[in-house]
DNA sequence: CGTATGATTGAGGACTTTCAAGCCAAGTGG
DNA sequence: CCACTTGGCTTGAAAGTCCTCAATCATACG
């Protein structure tokens, strides 16, 4: 039997709590039988609004979404970046009224989960509601690392940080290998998830590639160097919670001779 | 009656839970019966290290605390501040493994509130359990704030945000008066919190006096302009889910004429 | 094949850091 | 009571990182 797009989101997303969190069998039958049609938002589209009234949390099916903020000059920092079976915006079981903005950076398949059938399903089962608050902490300690990221590290470093952090999200959805994930991402979006300018960006990766530690090419990254990578990052991926094997992406943890 | 530092600390905690959350009288009372000794911890002492299994969440009853991370060269980013009133780590619920090590900037008194006890509310208390959730979301959300200031703002605008909000946080637990709060902190911790070195702190702290907008003296600040100066900082108070009201604080919302 | 979006490179300037020194207020001990 | 110490604040000069402006290049697409 085929599986729709709809049912592979929540798989992922099903995945993800039983990772973090303890799941009854039948709360994974709760969550797997989710309501909600796909709808595709096109690249560069701001599908939510600051301060917009929520009825909805989006659960991403395919495509990269960021949350944002924006300011007066028009200038954006991207404060989170969303993959496939993330519900970007589950905070707003909380916080109803948007307290930032979420952009397609790519074309982009969201689902719209009613937060009334995940109130429900929280109020029905202890294990969901934990797991839940536990992914709306552990986003935040994901923005947290960012801001030592940007607070912290040059432009370099920066970027090696966000490619260690996202080739383990994508490894985690099984969208890893050899090194290689789908991070379609233009060196302007990086800029403003990175705190810097694109031109910056783009000499910074050019560094890291010159060193033999990645390569980016047509929305795709590759890791050539884990070890070598991890290092100039500081990367430490407790942070995500997510279990990570290196060496099961074609990513052997040994430092190349250059 | 005299009411301890606890009863204290516990009421401004309840508080700002009513403020966020509907809160029925049979919670009031369970979080104003809250257990746990008060301790102290001297300036500058981290009492809480990153991966210790902690059993307790830190209720701050005085001074300020910290949450950061630091790198292997030593350096810190502080990623956020901790007023009276607050559970620095209301999310350790979820995460008992701690992921940020905890430190007093100044001498501090603390309650260790156990989670066992704070586990059976949020079962017992339907309300409490979204609260604290709630509660842990817009810790997220104030962390997302940070993210934007350090990744798009310069030295001056930095500051200048950092001080909007900490006088309203100061405002919510009743330390706001003539525009002045008491934020003991040093040049030097300031730095952390905002990705900047002292040296640049103190110049733009300068900037900031000469411009008529604030005054720092002796672990007290002091804003002279509150228009002038949200308006440096681009502050908007939305995102921090408390009621303020500039003119009750005698920070008049006039522009000064320079 | 022209157009558009994104990547790349150069040159100059702005903001921030580094290193270093001096200052000031508060606390300490003789 | 006063030298002495200490932590934090202040300032100067030089260097470094990153930004701005601008032009060129590459690739995809209608």
């Amino acid at each position: 039997m085929e599986i729709g797009p709809r049912q592979a989101a929540l798989r992922l997303f099903l995945l993800r709590l039983e990772v973090r969190s303890q799941i009854s069998a039948s709360e994974r039958e709760a969550v797997l039988s989710l309501s909600g049609q796909p709808q595709k938002v096109v690249a560069h589209h701001d599908f939510v609004r600051l301060g917009d009234e929520l009825e909805d949390a989006c659960l991403v099916v395919d495509g990269l979404v960021a949350r944002f903020a924006q300011l007066e000059d028009g200038s954006r920092q991207i404060v989170s970046l969303h993959v496939p079976g993330d519900m970007v915006d589950l905070y707003s079981l909380m916080l109803p009224r948007a307290p930032s903005p979420l952009q397609a950076l790519t074309n982009v398949t969201i689902i719209k989960v009613p937060h009334r059938i995940l109130r429900e399903l929280a109020f029905e089962h202890r294990g969901l509601s934990s797991a839940f608050w536990r992914d709306c902490v552990v986003d935040g300690a994901i923005v947290a690392q960012w801001l030592v990221n940007v607070g912290r590290r040059n432009a370099r470093g920066r970027i090696a940080h966000l490619l260690c952090e996202m080739a383990v999200r994508y490894a985690q959805i099984g969208a890893l290998a050899n090194g290689s994930f789908p991070l379609a991402i233009t060196q302007d979006q990086l800029g403003e998830a990175l705190g810097l300018t694109s031109v910056h960006v783009n000499r910074s990766i050019k560094t890291l590639r010159e060193e033999g530690l990645i390569q980016m090419i047509r929305g795709s990254a590759t890791i050539l160097d884990w070890a070598g990578l991890t290092s100039v990052a500081e990367f430490d991926p407790g942070y995500l919670h997510l279990p990570f094997a290196p060496e099961r992406h074609g990513m052997a943890n040994v430092r190349q001779v250059r």
